[in-house]
DNA sequence: GCATCTTTATAAAATCTTTATAGAAGCGTA
DNA sequence: TACGCTTCTATAAAGATTTTATAAAGATGC
């Protein structure tokens, strides 16, 4: 029987301890982070069946990272935050909360309202696009097309030219690539990387000899681009 | 579009007209009913899109209403209530309810709370009829025809394509599918899966070893086509 | 008892990994 | 500048592995 996964992303380990506890004993599988960039990586990779989210986290604007969460994450996100301001529940809920509640929270409610999260979990909508010279992704549908074709990718490719959208124009290393695609242990297999480039812009670029979109920055990584 | 429709059930005269205010100058379509009796006929008359309910009502517990609306109605219920006891609001969520607001409550937060719950309802199945390259999908009438013809289904065989025909275009995991179909626990049993797969093409292909409609998205899931 | 769901077995297809080879770019030296 | 040397990169293609399709047998439930 598996058990549901549930993503806290909380940059105080108190709260991290005490959520990992309550839910752990109400026979949930719990996930961890402590700052934006690592929660948006591990809901990237793993994607969890619940999402817990702070919104004052130390690295980055917590609106934001809910925002940047929905470009493809569909299921269920909860914010835990000590900020109570009409302002912010209403923004939070508008960038696709399902729910908002202040901290300290007790946590029969909580736990309530992850069941009742959990239970409705929402098929969403159209996903957001990222457009540019003739290229078109839609990280919700993972749909890539190229000219309005749609392209047709292998989920490793796909995994990588996400990675790549998320974080267009800037460089991101062999290292750090292989890591995030690969996992932990592949940083050297550099060969891995040349090999889903080549076969990548065999697909997605205009002319692949002449890449436009992925690419290289010899001796570091790669750059993706949106052309204009 | 139609202006979404909300049913208020409440006995407080003054709580119904601030909220047909607020509601009507925020594009909704607004009904009313001032106790439980009334507030289910209504409901099961004509359901509305979404229920504000009230707990504290004269003629009939608050939870025991909502626990009856939950028999058969599925929409968004609301609960507005003077109680902001734990237990009420684990009670209410429990039984069904998709969200608690404790009153008074903001105007700003109710609004974006009710913005959320629609955002997240079941997509209006109401009268959709899919139809595409000799397939048409009855969402409504659980009916399926190809070529006019109607094909018999099984129970998990509708549900499955039923699905599919609700994210049409959006690659839906291995993981998703089967926790909607087949519930919590079963994401790893692929080979349902992959069983009842070929059982649907067998059924709604034209040439089940060439799928238009289903196709695979290899160490991903599948996706849904409605041809040209 | 019959329809449906679950499980098992096996073949086929798709993808990933590895190897091989060639090209491009940087660099020091004559 | 030309040359050889080294390092980094691109690509095709063979081999290995994983994932998928399908039939069919066993189990379950009304």
């Amino acid at each position: 029987m598996n058990k549901a996964v549930i993503l806290i992303i909380d940059d105080e380990p108190q709260i991290r301890k005490l959520l990992e506890i309550t839910l752990e004993r109400n026979d949930y599988a719990v996930r961890q982070a402590a700052t934006a960039r690592e929660g948006i990586t591990a809901a990237a990779a793993h994607p969890p069946d619940m999402v817990l989210l702070d919104l004052g986290l130390p690295d980055q604007d917590g609106q934001a990272v809910l925002r940047t969460l929905r470009e493809w994450y569909t299921d269920p996100i909860i914010i835990l935050s000590v900020q109570s301001a009409e302002e912010d529940i209403v923004t939070a809920l508008d960038n696709g909360a399902n729910d908002y509640l202040a901290k300290p929270f007790r946590t029969g409610e909580l736990l309530a309202r992850i069941r009742s999260a959990l239970r409705g979990a929402a098929t969403g909508d159209a996903g957001k696009l990222i457009v540019s010279g003739g290229l078109q992704i839609d990280l919700v549908a993972r749909d890539v097309k190229r000219e309005g074709v749609p392209v047709k990718l292998t989920a490793t490719e796909y995994s990588l030219l996400a990675l790549f959208a998320r974080n267009e124009g800037k460089v991101l290393t062999h290292h750090y690539l292989l890591k995030e695609i690969w996992g932990q242990g592949y940083q050297n297999q550099s060969q891995y990387l040349r090999v889903f480039i080549a076969q990548l812009r065999k697909k997605i670029e205009p002319d692949p000899n002449r890449p436009e979109h992925i690419v290289t920055e010899a001796g570091v990584g790669y750059r993706f681009r949106t052309k204009e």
